[in-house]
DNA sequence: CGTTAATTTGACCAAATGGTCAGGAATTAG
DNA sequence: CTAATTCCTGACCATTTGGTCAAATTAACG
């Protein structure tokens, strides 16, 4: 029987393998050339399958698309949820950033992902941004908020600073080839992410101005 | 003859005037939906001619793609340029940042364009990336090194620094949709970019630990 | 082992798309 | 006004690509 159709049967071995293959493969495919740039037979080649029996798996491109974002979409909204109303403020948009900026090197390719989806409009995630993203966003903002009336961080609206995490943090992965054209190899190093992050963090929590 | 072989001959007042509607329509597709997501149809639609036509004035999509490229790039490096090393280090660098969130505001579109190019490898600018701009960056991240030496700024990498510029700012014009999707209509309004370059200035000058 | 169900594939199709071309229409130069 | 040149178009082509299908192969199960 074809495991495309309904779900009620138990998923198999091999089914499970193979999914696993083709969608890993995708997500590079995917992140590189986004979703018209992709082509199925450059995934089948990847994951090691012929065209029809990856749309055996996948009845369409679109459905392997969706499959990948939303798996990755999981992972990418975790982060913001541990930022604890109780810890100290900077310790925690600390911990956050710095979590953020790890992602950004240790799986870049999710990052250009979603930076891929929603450059075009976000065509199959908009209700997942205004769903779950909205309301996550909105929660923490209201713990930003409650903070800086306590008078423990400078006064700034918390979206924008939210937003401003996630561009800090999110350009390492995507714009990374332009940096290596600035910089050189040494974007590959180890201790770049390092060096990124003191900027990030010195800019975040002492600012520009010498702090006499 | 043909508008494309040698360049000796002058241009005619139709053909200026198409180019220029071809490569203003083809700027607006590209950004959204990318070089290969991009057809010569859509293109030819928006500017109002027939294909063939189009191809005509741009014997090759890549054509139309690389003059667009270019076109956009001298505007986009204008800003760095104007950084004086002579001026105050905030006055400068907050003339920058707010010189640079202006042009997500009103054209967002050239940025989106270049976050695309980037995000896919860059094939088409590489060698901009490497010359021209990195030129650019080197010679402004001395400025910015002076000033910290000076003790006129606090102690950050001039190459983060200028990326967490770039970052912070183009983020308002590639990821607007999700910004949108989780505020609303208020990221159209016209003082939704004033509260964020308020915010973003804030940040990099004050810094979230709040000041005695 | 033998039967049933799951998996895989080569061959194939239709639509989309980048690009060509011969010739007709409009413009410009003299 | 006329000839040369530029501009424009419909028809067309080759390739790419998403997707189908019947049939062969392999795995699972009793």
């Amino acid at each position: 029987m074809n495991p495309r159709a309904g779900q009620t049967k138990k998923r198999t071995r091999i089914q499970a393998l193979n999914e696993a293959k083709i969608l890993e493969a995708a997500l590079d495919i995917f992140a590189t050339f986004g979703f018209r740039g992709t082509t199925i037979d450059q995934i089948a080649q990847k994951a090691e399958m012929s065209k029809p029996n990856l749309l055996y798996y996948f009845r369409r491109k679109e459905d392997i698309y969706i499959s990948v974002l939303e798996r990755t979409l999981e992972t990418w909204l975790t982060p913001l949820t541990e930022l604890n109303p109780e810890g100290d403020p900077i310790e925690e948009i600390g911990k956050y950033t710095s979590l953020k900026l790890q992602m950004s090197e240790n799986d870049p390719t999710a990052s250009r992902l979603f930076a891929n989806e929603i450059l075009h409009g976000a065509p199959m995630i908009e209700h997942v941004l205004k769903g779950s993203l909205k309301s996550l966003v909105d929660e923490k903002a209201v713990v930003i908020q409650k903070w800086i009336d306590d008078g423990k961080l400078t006064d700034v609206d918390p979206y924008h600073l939210i937003f401003m995490i996630w561009a800090s943090t999110q350009h390492y992965a995507d714009f990374k080839i332009q940096m290596r054209a600035i910089l050189g190899e040494e974007v590959d190093q180890p201790d770049y992410f390092e060096k990124a992050g003191k900027t990030i963090s010195t800019i975040f929590f002492e600012g520009l101005k010498p702090r006499a």
